[in-house]
DNA sequence: TTTGCATTTGAGAATATCTTTCACCATGTT
DNA sequence: AACATGGTGAAAGATATTCTCAAATGCAAA
């Protein structure tokens, strides 16, 4: 039950209502991919009290924690989800909005080797496919 | 001189003072990578009398006339670039904020393949590096 | 448990980025 | 010249996010 208790106080955050409840609302698995209006509206609809100045700064703490992954897709507004252990890179359909998990460590592979080449190492890295379902015929 | 001119005929747009300057800018070498901010000073700064909104309005013209493309890095604002033949993907360096371009086709034929694999076809891709000098030993 | 106090919060103001509106202007046509 | 078409800058608007600050809350010492 308060496991979200012992994540936040790792994350060496002061375990508060907004917290928990943000954090257990992310950890859903229906839930990934929200923006920060969405993860407002959720917690309004939810009942909770909530500024969405709170929700920002929170998942904004969040993400400095490394609970959640900040994304930007195309669309000016950023999304978040639970940072699970295993990376990810995102596909995004175009039409529908939907977006599909992939991973694949060849290409995980090849960015290190090319940023290698070039003298680098790499800090983090951002993939995104926009794809459209394939027509019939 | 007038090589400006064509590009714009040929892309439907009609040649106006704006547009050539901006695609005048946009064509320098060392002007990749602008946001449409960085555009409206450069241009305020030449002399030129131009809007932000004329500056906005153009960058999207140009972006669908397929003249330049645009970036959605991290960071809240767009960058645009001129649209050369080739495409190649962006390292950024996080301290510096330098972008490196690069192509790899092996990584190139595996976002096909994998979309492939869940029924989709590729319609943009967006693959950036986030990534720092490497220290010495 | 009560108290002390730094942290956190919510509301709204402020900012940043980008888009739309609108009255006016430029260019080409009749 | 009158007109149609499309382009322009300024300012207002839309959207996404951050900042400010007084009041509320979490936690720890007493």
């Amino acid at each position: 039950m308060a496991d979200e208790n012992q994540e936040l106080k790792k994350a060496g955050l002061k375990v508060t209502l907004p917290r928990i409840k943000i954090l257990q609302l992310l950890e859903r698995a229906d839930s990934h991919h929200m923006s920060a209006e969405d993860v407002y509206k959720a917690l309004l609809d939810a009942g909770e009290d909530v500024g969405l100045a709170t929700v920002y700064r929170v998942l904004t703490q969040f993400e400095s924690a490394g609970l959640v992954v900040r994304h930007n897709f195309d669309g000016g507004h950023a999304v978040f989800e639970i940072a699970r252990d295993e990376h990810h890179d995102h596909m995004v359909c175009v039409d529908s909005g939907d977006v599909i998990e992939f991973c694949d460590p060849e290409i995980e592979k090849l960015q290190h080797k090319i940023v290698e080449e070039h003298g680098f190492e790499l800090v983090e890295h951002s993939l995104v496919l926009y794809v459209r379902k394939k027509e019939e015929g």
